[in-house]
Formats: C-alpha cells, structure tokens, sequence
DNA sequence: CCATCATTTGAGCGATCAATCAACACGCTG
DNA sequence: CAGCGTGTTGATTGATCGCTCAAATGATGG
C-alpha cells in the first residue's frame, strides 16, 4: 500500500491546489481528503513544496494523455486541433461555472516569490503545452505564412486561453473567452487568407 | 493624522498585495510597513478583506492618472496608444527583473472563490481598461473595419498584456511578453490592411 | 475647563499553520 | 524467531495568522 500513498497525496494535492490554490491548501486539507496522516505524507514529501513539485511533474509528465489526447479525439485537421484544445478549455469554464481555470497558469500568479525548481517546473509545462501547439502550426505548413514564427505564434495562442480564461473566471462568464478565441481565429483566418496567394510570387 | 492613516495602510497594503499576493502579506506586514497598530487598522476597516476592496477602488479610481497619462504622454495616436500602454507594462517588468505583474491579474487568478465584492472590483477594474482601449479603436474610426467589434477586440488586447505578462513572469523572461506585442501589432496590421480598400466597395 | 467623540495603543486571544517525532505495525530475510 | 528496514500513527510543537478590547490620548466645541 505504499506506492499508493504517495500517488494519493499527489492526486489529492493536485485537486486542492486547483480549487483553491497552493497557500489557501493546508497539509490538513490533503490529509482529510487521503485519510493518511501527517506523519506517512512527511515521510514521502520533505515538506509542503515538494508536494507541488510532484504535482508539477505530474501535469508536466500528463500532458499527452490527460490534456492532448482527450480534446483531439476525432480531430485530425491541425488547426482545428489547435481550436479544440481550446474548446476543451471552455468545457472546463462551463462544467465549473466559470469559477476554475488553467492549474498552471494560476499557480503562476499566485506564487510571486517561487523556489526556482517550481519556478522551472511551471515554465516547462507551458513550454510542452506551447511546443503542442507549435508542431501543429508545422503541420499546417503553407496554410500559414511562411516568414510566420510558429513558435511565437504558439506562444500567442497560449496567451489567448490563459488571458481568456482569466477573465470569464473574473467576470463569471464564458462569453469573454469566446470573444477571445473568436479574435485569435480571426487572427487565423487572416494568416491562412494572407498564405494562399502564394504562387503569384 | 487621521485621514492620512487609512490612505497610509492602502497604499501600503496595494504595494504589498502586488509585492507578495493578498494571502501572503499579513497584517503584520502592513503594520510594520506603516508604523500604524493594529487596533489604528481595524478602527478604519472591518477586516483583511474590505483592506483589499480599498485597495481594488484605488486603482479603479486611479487607472488614468496613475496608468493611463502616464503611458500617453507625448502619444496622440489612437493605435499608438495601446501599444504604448503595453509599452508600459513591458517597462514595469523590465525594472522588477521579470518578477512582479498586473495586480488585478495577480489578483484574479490567486483569489479561487473570492467575495463577491471583490470580484466585482475586479470586474471593474478590467473593465475599465478595456473601455479605455475601446475608446483608442473607436478613435481609430475607419482605420480598422467597419464590422470589427470594437469591444471585443479590446478585451484581446487585454488578453495579450496578460497573457504576456504570466509567461515573461515564469520565464523570467521579457522576450516572451515582446513576442506576443509582436503577434497583435501583426493583427493588427492586418485589420488596418483590411480597412484600407473601404472605397473599393 | 470640561465633555464628548474620534483615534491610537499594544498586549493578548483563539485558531490554524507546516512540520516533528517517538512509538508502533508490517513484511522480508537470515 | 530475531533483526531490520519500510511505512504508519497521531499527539504535539512553536510560529504565525487575523482579530479584539480595555485603556490611553488627542482634538473639537460649548
């Protein structure tokens, strides 16, 4: 039963600190909701950050079957994945009442002074979660301009649900994060329009 | 003495909110900062929290003398003058070495289940910014298309401040916020692009 | 000079926090 | 059965939290 414990904690942790977030997250929060005690979580976990570590490292490590794989089943066009994962973001708004967001993106701000591994550990889960989106951009190849920097552009549409996501969180209210990601696609369609007439060169 | 008493602790108190986040900075911190005692802070405010809600109605107060004249000044285009706002936030992050961000922002995504006071400020708060950004595109008149949602393209800029924010912050990093400028200076290149061929209809 | 009220003082309250540790239970190996 | 290491228990610690309150002080008007 030992392994177990472990991966409760970690389980556990990684619900509260996304309802309500690391510091508001007691150890006794994570005790109750485990029924282990205080002594077996210290005996895995050096204290309260090392928690957040392995939640970090879970997520980091997660990413494809927790996250991807999910919201791009039944998808194959490239951009339509990248708009999909998006739209699994608004099923998350819509199935919390708009109260919940991105578990990364909210420790991000809330943290403002983080050991440097956590600091590391957020900034590589948006790296991989930005590098999904970049290789679909590859994918899409001559649909999108070529002098286009896929990564920054990646790099944008994370900024979009994060921003989105903030403030229909904010506001109670998903119709901010449509507006957003209505924007982003014109954005988009702009891009595509821009690459088609590339032959009259 | 009194008056300036409780205009002491909300400054001290929105310096260190922005500094440390609401949940970490203690009374005890806002006491040491002012040289006021704790009995001085609860004769002028119930509680921690309505701290926070004069705060939030300080910066809503305070968003164009302290925000907006600042970043406008010697700025009369409409488009140059959102770009220069973010120019200002880019400015705020390059003097804190990428640490500290947006305090409504910081704010929002700490605060999982906030009072409704307070979200509301907060709501206020971003809303206003946006009106402020919607008044430079309606300024902007026919430079962008007639069917463009005026609104709803304040809100993205929005967006992209804070969405550029949360990723220069983690990444310790100024570059990611500049990429994502970069992004909507070529949206809206493109939307004035757009807008030009009006007399063609 | 007194009365009144607003303001300030600061020791101290109970609650909660992250973390500790001695004692114990269990499974495995020799 | 003995010895040992892993895992578990849960009462307890000291620190810190937001907050209280009786008493002192200061300012204002009669």
């Amino acid at each position: 039963m030992s392994p177990d414990t472990r991966r409760n904690i970690v389980f556990a942790a990684m619900d509260l600190f996304w309802l309500k977030g690391f510091n508001s997250t007691s150890i006794a929060d994570i005790l109750s909701r485990t029924q282990i005690h205080s002594g077996s979580l210290y005996h895995f976990f050096p204290g309260k950050q090392d928690v957040l570590i392995a939640v970090l490292e879970t997520y980091r490590d997660g990413i494809g079957e927790m996250l991807l794989q999910p919201a791009w089943s039944g998808v194959s066009d490239p951009i339509g994945k990248i708009f999909a994962l998006l739209n699994s973001y608004r099923t998350h708004l819509l199935t919390t009442d708009c109260t919940y967001g991105c578990p990364i993106g909210s420790l991000a701000l809330e943290l403002h002074e983080p050991d440097e591994r956590v600091r590391l550990l957020m900034a590589e889960n948006f790296a991989n979660w930005v590098k999904a989106i970049e290789a679909c951009l590859v994918e899409a190849g001559d649909r999108i301009p070529r002098d286009t920097d896929r990564h920054a552009l990646a790099e944008f549409v994370l900024t979009a649900m994060e921003g989105g996501i903030m403030q229909a969180r904010t506001h109670r209210d998903v119709a901010y994060f449509d507006r957003n990601v209505q924007c982003l696609r014109q954005y988009f369609d702009m891009l595509e329009e821009r690459a088609k007439p590339a032959r009259v060169h």
